[in-house]
Parts: C-alpha cells; structure tokens; sequence
DNA sequence: CGGGATCCGCATCGATACTG
DNA sequence: CAGTATCGATGCGGATCCCG
C-alpha cells in the first residue's frame, strides 16, 4: 500500500467504515442509545457477542468517544456505560443505512437468488 | 451462535453492514457512481486492491444487483461495470455517514489521542 | 461483576501463476 | 484485457482460565 493512491483506507468514510463495519459496533451502539446498560446486561442482550468482542468493541467505542464508561466502586464493581452526544449522532447518521436495508434487503436476496440461479447450471 | 438472540446477525442491518463494511465496496460504489468504469480502470483507480478482490468484490456486487456488468465480445474482451438504479440509492443512504465522516473525523481522532494518552502512564 | 491474558481454529486477503 | 485457481501469511474472533 504505497502512498498516492487516489481512493486509498486513509481517507474518513473508509476510517469510519472501519468502525461500523465492526460486527457489533452498531448492535451495541443500538442499544445504548435506547438507555444506559451494564456489561454483563449488553451481554445478555446480544448473547451471541463473546465477552472478549463486548470488552474490545466498548473499548473502541470508549476510545472513539462514542460510549462513556461509568465505573462505581460498589462491593463488586459496577460499571455502566452510555452512549455520548457524538456517539448520538452517528447512530443517527446510521438510520437511513438501516432504513435502506429494511426497504430493500428484499430486493438484494431476491438479486441473490436470480444470480445464484443462472450460475449453477455452469456445473 | 443458537437461535434466539434478541439482537442477533441476521437482521437486515446488520446483513447489509456486512456488505457495507467490505473494505473496497463502498469505494467501488462511490467510483462507479460517478461513471462506469473497465476492470483494469477500476484497479488504477483503487491500486491498493488486488485484482484478487476487486474480482471478488465485483461479483458480490453484482449479485446483490447493485452493480451491472456488460461483457462486450471484442478481440480482447471488453467488460464495463456500472451501477444500478438499486445501487444508487444505496450509494445515497451512505452519504450522511461519509458525511458524518468527514465533519466528526477530528473529534474521533482528538478522542483517541485524549484516550491513549490516559492510558499511557499505565505502564 | 467486569474484565485481562492466552491459545487456537478458521476465514480473509495478498501474491503468484495460469487461462480464454 | 479480464479474470480463475492455488498457496501461504495474517489476524479476527471464540473458548477457556484467571484476577480484582
């Protein structure tokens, strides 16, 4: 990846991809935006998530400023985390992308289908 | 991964995500978008792609009917990509994140630095 | 309860070579 | 020119164990 690519990773929507394209960075940002939420209650909300993907993905939503981490030193620590007005405002940019994946995921599987189908009699 | 997950992998989102947070479609989109381009013209434009997965990339495209392919027998085969109607609207329902993108950019990064710095003394 | 550290399989991706 | 096929490295992500 040598320098003076005209459309190379470096530039923002790619960065930021990056970011959304993680498995799930938008799930979590999802629920957080609703309300507040403890680790091991987004756990149990997404449990197909490892605790190790929960951990690292909050991690990078913390360091991005896109979640706000509480921790209370209680007898067993609680930790709570938010979402923050930046973290606001991307899962509403996010919106018409979902939008458009409810309106037209129909239209892609039904694509799919038509694709799949007039290949498979290059067997 | 059971069955059952409140908020698991197959809701549309997080299906068109997947697509979405491909490293290269959203380039590929953005670049068809404008005009409709060869293979090889493709590959200068993105050279960091390999011809490997702009291949790929190409045929998940195409499948999903968000890009066109039209082969054109000449001496050397000719073969010109283009977006479809389906794919545009797509291309547009990413605008307000590449948007999002470029105006909070700083602020992820400027979050970053403020982050990795705390974590430093750390060591 | 809220994680960190480690091990490891599996999918992804790049490089290379070959084809029509 | 426009790809396909194969190989090998890399690394994501899951499982498990452990700690404050």
């Amino acid at each position: 990846m040598k320098p003076g690519n005209p459309y190379n990773a470096q530039c923002p929507t790619r960065l930021i991809l990056d970011r959304v394209g993680d498995k799930w960075a938008v799930l979590l940002l999802g629920l957080l935006r609703k309300e507040p939420m403890r680790f091991n209650a987004l756990r149990r909300h997404i449990d197909g998530i490892s605790q190790k993907m929960l951990s690292q993905t909050l991690k990078n939503l913390e360091r991005d400023g896109l979640v706000k981490r509480h921790a209370i030193a209680t007898v067993p620590v609680t930790v709570e985390y938010s979402i923050t007005p930046l973290g606001m405002t991307l899962a509403k940019a996010v919106d018409p992308l979902r939008h458009w994946a409810e309106t037209h995921l129909k239209d892609v599987q039904a694509s799919q289908r038509r694709y799949d189908g007039s290949q498979k009699d290059a067997a």
